[in-house]
DNA sequence: CTTGATATATACAGATCTGTCTGTCTATGC
DNA sequence: GCATAGACAGACAGATCTGTATATATCAAG
């Protein structure tokens, strides 16, 4: 049974989403979730809490979710890479999370709305594509790469490329550019 | 001398550049302008429509900026689109325009606050976008490129990737990363 | 059955936001 | 000089937002 604390944070994570995170009241995710607002705040103490939880529940979800997906590639590091970018295209589709469809990353989303870089939820969003840089460095490593690191930036921006394309200009075959890009990036490997 | 309908699209590029176009109030920009509330009504109607008029000087003084970098580069081609990625890293090193800083790309930001594709604030960032992508694609031609349709996607996906690097994980290097992946894809030509 | 924790409903305070209304001031052109 | 257009100042309406206060209901454990 699924407690109010997850029932905000799932809500919120939906709304805030799709509808962004100043442009969202409080009001709204309490009248869809069911939830009094006393509850809110004691579990939260301010919206801005309440923002943070939603973006490391993202962050969990997401990853979990990519993880699961490049792990369908079988056990080389090398096609898990390249799943990756097929699972991109399924994102992007809006097929990914059920009653989110695709409306951007988050975490791009909330670093342009809280642009200083100091700001709490902007660290998060940093967090998040630092996490996925490394999960890259790794695979990039085990698949016999001379610079993973190098390699796994590269990988990451083509990432970031292909989701900022998709969504500004509603282009989910950006998934596909940048796969065929990334075929050539690790075609000396394996 | 500068109209007070120029003050405001300055003084409000500002301010939703660097604070949100959500976040940000009427009531600041006025402030800081120094313009009367009517006069901002006479000339835009609305917020919604400051908001557009922003973007639109937005873009021109974008793309005019990038143009002007990239011209820096002769007549090559090649070498013009490669001085694109240096330009990127002045504009992330905050030094590309006096008084605003690097808050990421301002139609990314815009299409993440209104994320509906519909919005008109979105359309205008979608046809930012485009626009470069055509200037691209005329680059790649001229240069001789097999497919300068697809180089220019390529391109541009690099460019987006980086842009969106540099802003959440505050590292304007993304741009030097960018460039060498560019350097490849162009390796070809001329 | 009582106690305590948790949640609900509802009202409210205080701030802020967009947009309007009413005057007044000032500059420019005739 | 005078008329007209544009801008300013400032109050105000009405809505909305975050956060608080209060009083009530539910439910499980001892």
């Amino acid at each position: 049974m699924r407690s109010r604390r997850d029932d905000l944070i799932e809500t919120a994570l939906k709304l805030f989403y799709t509808g962004g995170f100043n442009a969202t009241g409080i009001d709204k995710i309490l009248a869809e979730s069911g939830v009094a607002k006393m509850t809110l705040y004691k579990h939260f103490g301010s919206k801005d809490e309440l923002i943070l939880a939603v973006l490391k529940r993202r962050d969990e979800q997401f990853r979990g979710w990519l993880s699961g997906e490049m792990a369908k590639a079988g056990p080389s590091p090398k096609a898990q890479l390249l799943q990756m970018f097929d699972a991109l295209e399924i994102w992007f589709s809006g097929k990914a999370f059920p009653g989110l469809g695709f409306s951007g990353c988050a975490f791009i989303n909330a670093a342009g709305e809280f642009s200083d870089p100091a700001h709490p939820a902007h660290q998060i969003a940093a967090e998040h594509k630092e996490m996925l840089v490394r999960q890259f460095t790794e695979l990039c490593a085990e698949a016999g790469a001379a610079d993973p690191a190098s390699l796994a930036e590269e990988i990451a921006l083509l990432k970031e490329g292909a989701i900022a394309t998709a969504h500004v200009r509603n282009k989910p075959e950006a998934a596909k550019i940048a796969k065929a890009m990334a075929e050539r990036l690790l075609a000396d490997l394996d």
